[in-house]
DNA sequence: TACTATACGGAGGCAGCCTCCGGTTGTCAA
DNA sequence: TTGACAACCGGAGGCTGCCTCCGTATAGTA
């Protein structure tokens, strides 16, 4: 029944994760928190900053082959690190499951802008749109943790909603502009259609992607007809 | 973000739980799958019997006490058995969550048959949806684990779902026959009116059950004019 | 270059998960 | 009722993961 439906202040759900926009590269990229403020202090020492994201990288890459009971051991030992490092960094596992979390988002905010710097705009939402159900499909075997994440911090969820909502408003609305979309849905409509692709476990990829094709033919403007 | 939604097969998120029924007295009362049939073999011995109810129940109660991360030497110790003996039970520690669920449903079923039998169709369905509810609202500390359950069992959550449904729906349109609750909702409806008080971690106990009035009075005949 | 605040790393303590096996007990047939 | 055996019990102990602690190394600064 119901329970996993976990948190609360939200009417609807949400399907984020957040991770590797296709290429899951390296981290370093632009995890958003910590770096430059670490509290209004000083800036963080090269070397801690080097070992934090060399920390967030490896967790995604763990997790995602690991799935996400992974152990912290595995993480720092992959991420070339005592395991004393990643603690003084991650307090807890949870820590780092977020951090991983926001790193995610924000390699799909910085792929929106991508998309909408130099893509047309038809294309430009068609290739986030992919993006996005990649990344949450590589999310899945990290729901658990997740939840448990946004359990402890229901603010992020929140956070990384509204950002995600606001690329995908951003970008359709580029694509409605430019007449190529259809103008009688908006971003939480096409979330809620893209949806199914992102949360099944029993959706192969391949499948995920020929329905992720039917969605997006129907947002273009010929199909209104 | 999404993400927790988790499973998959359903459109709507669901919102079960399942236990104690307010007085949550002892197990050995509706255990589904076990006791009896054991593998279509013979009958499980007594002792064994008695172990697995003792079990399930100070499963429950530990669970409800110190949280879905207790341990599982604590709940042996509180059955009152050892360890090896929950093992050879419950081969992991799921599986224990599994039971705690599924005898937590059943007696949500058999207080929506005592419900139908004793109560007038009304007070019926008003008791049972208050038992619901506080069972639900009691089950929030065990959300990321029974995430982890119907994750591992997707079967176990259409089942529960279908099954707690079927009670809502039977109470519901018992009061529906008896021209005193409104016709134009049904069972599901209802599921998400009461969604709220039973996902939400941030309402209090005693503003839950205001809601639940709320919504109680909203089913009346006499609110349709 | 010298000094100090920071960061690093990994040994080790602690706890929970799970297995294994010697001893016990319920059940059934005679 | 009794004997025999299959099934069950229990807890010591191995394994693994979480997290802390503190001696050592180093970036940043004067």
């Amino acid at each position: 029944m119901a329970l996993e439906s976990g948190v609360e202040q939200h009417g609807d759900e949400d399907r984020t994760g957040a991770a590797a926009v296709a290429t899951d590269t390296l981290p370093g990229g632009g995890a958003s928190a910590p770096g430059e403020a670490e509290s209004a202090g000083r800036p963080m020492r090269a070397d801690a900053r080097r070992n934090y994201d060399r920390l967030v990288g490896a967790a995604k890459e763990v997790f995602a082959d690991q799935g996400g009971s992974a152990s912290l051991e595995a993480i720092a030992k992959h991420a070339g690190v005592g395991v004393g490092t990643l603690y003084r960094h991650f307090p807890t596992r949870i820590d780092l499951v977020e951090a991983v979390y926001r790193n995610d988002v924000d390699q799909l905010m910085l792929a929106a802008e991508d998309s909408a710097a130099d893509l047309e705009p038809w294309t430009g939402l068609v290739r986030w749109l992919d993006a996005f159900v990649r990344y949450a499909q590589g999310k899945r075997v990290f729901l658990t943790e997740l939840h448990e994440a946004f359990e402890k911090n229901p603010q992020l969820k929140c956070m990384s909603k509204d950002r995600i909502n606001g690329a995908m408003e951003m970008l359709l609305s580029r694509a409605q502009a430019a007449g190529i979309a259809r103008t009688d849905v908006d971003g939480s409509d096409v979330m809620e259609l893209v949806r199914p692709m992102c949360m099944s476990s029993t959706l192969g990829e391949a499948q995920a992607q020929r329905l992720l094709g039917i969605v997006i033919d129907a947002l273009r403007v010929q199909a209104e007809r």
